[in-house]
DNA sequence: CAGATATGTGTACTCAGTATATATTAAAAC
DNA sequence: GTTTTAATATATACTGAGTACACATATCTG
């Protein structure tokens, strides 16, 4: 977080984080589709037009932080430790997000609340979709530059493809695990469960895909 | 295909294959976003609201035929030869449609400007995103009644999560190849090829699963 | 302080999708 | 064969997201 210090930015830090903390609240009392931008300027005390010019889409205004989980993948396939294999890296990635309480596998009260606003309304899913793709694309190129292959190798795309499958999988379970036991424990555990195996698998589809 | 007896059905079915191919014509020509429905419409001959009567979301128009798809999921699964596992007999159907030419896995001058014409949208990749889903479910859906689980049982949404991951894969780079060489038989080779090695993977995740 | 620039905002528009009412046409019932 | 009944086509009028453009105002820079 820079925390820019000239007034300017400041205030349009400020503006957008009242339009994406009224819709976020919103979103979640009445469900994505049953709120307006109309409302949401309203409630945030701003023009319509300012609010499309912070979000260009609605939805951006509840994925809102999805540059940091690529900043995430770019980090630990491009900085990972010496003689570490990029598939590993990503691997341990899942496992230090679960041990750090990243908000990004994060099963708590709060997930609890924005899971059922996504699987409520198609346009989140559907926005979900398209980061999930995003992620793989990022992670594909990320794999082929880590083992000096094209950007579009198909060995590195059916990496990052099985990769975000598992992690979707995976995070989803965890959810169910979580609203149905309470715990947060038992939750991270069928997350890191799935991502294991997945892994296992995906490595096994790259055998022969050296130091990959 | 039943080819209905009865003259309002005909009419119907003559209808919807009026706007159909209209729409995926123009779709065609102009790039999906560069055509507005009242143009289809127009172009169908028939009512603006008629479209809608038959096709709720101007995708429906290019997406028409995944239910297809979806028939021949659940067919391979629930209808696959005795003593044949489920995931093998998924493996199997990749292979067949190959062999029969489908049109689900054809690369040729047709899909090579379908492929770009969804690529081009956003709203057409959304839809297709969809669709990849609802595949996974129903797949998760046929593994689990297939080898005695709950319908939402993780092991099968993380079997049909890798299998969809790798047939999309797959289908993307068959049709490069096909764009690159010309060759339906190169892109058929690259096609199973990638989807025998997610396969491979997907049964190493799936080892401690039995009869899956 | 003056000019350049980023930001906020209003007006007017396009287009997808919905609600509702009505007309027409084929099917079914008698 | 005439009368009901139901499916289909279509018009009108609406909602709401997103865009284009113009303009005002606040802030930064020289």
């Amino acid at each position: 977080m820079p925390e820019p210090s000239d007034r300017r930015s400041r205030k349009r830090l400020a503006t957008s984080k009242a339009i994406s903390d009224a819709a976020t609240r919103l979103f979640m009392e009445r469900g994505f589709d049953h709120v307006t931008v109309d409302e949401i300027a309203e409630a945030a005390d701003v023009g319509r037009m300012t609010v499309f010019n912070h979000f260009p889409r609605k939805e951006d205004m509840f994925f809102d932080r999805d540059e940091e989980g690529r900043e995430m993948l770019r980090a630990a396939v491009g900085q990972r430790a010496a003689g570490v294999a990029p598939l590993e890296a990503l691997c341990l990635l899942a496992h230090r997000l679960v041990a750090e309480r990243s908000p990004v596998v994060e099963f708590s009260a709060r997930s609890e609340r924005l899971v059922p606003t996504v699987a409520g309304s198609e346009t989140l899913k559907a926005r979900a979709r398209a980061i999930r793709d995003e992620l793989a694309d990022l992670v594909a190129e990320a794999l082929a530059e880590a083992i000096g292959r094209d950007p579009d190798d198909p060995d590195a795309r059916l990496a990052a493809g099985l990769l975000l499958a598992t992690w979707t999988v995976a995070f989803l379970e965890a959810h169910r695990t979580f609203r149905q036991t309470r715990s947060r424990e038992k939750a991270n555990e069928a997350f890191l469960a799935l991502v294991d195996r997945g892994t296992a698998g995906l490595k096994a589809a790259m055998a022969a895909t050296p130091y990959i």
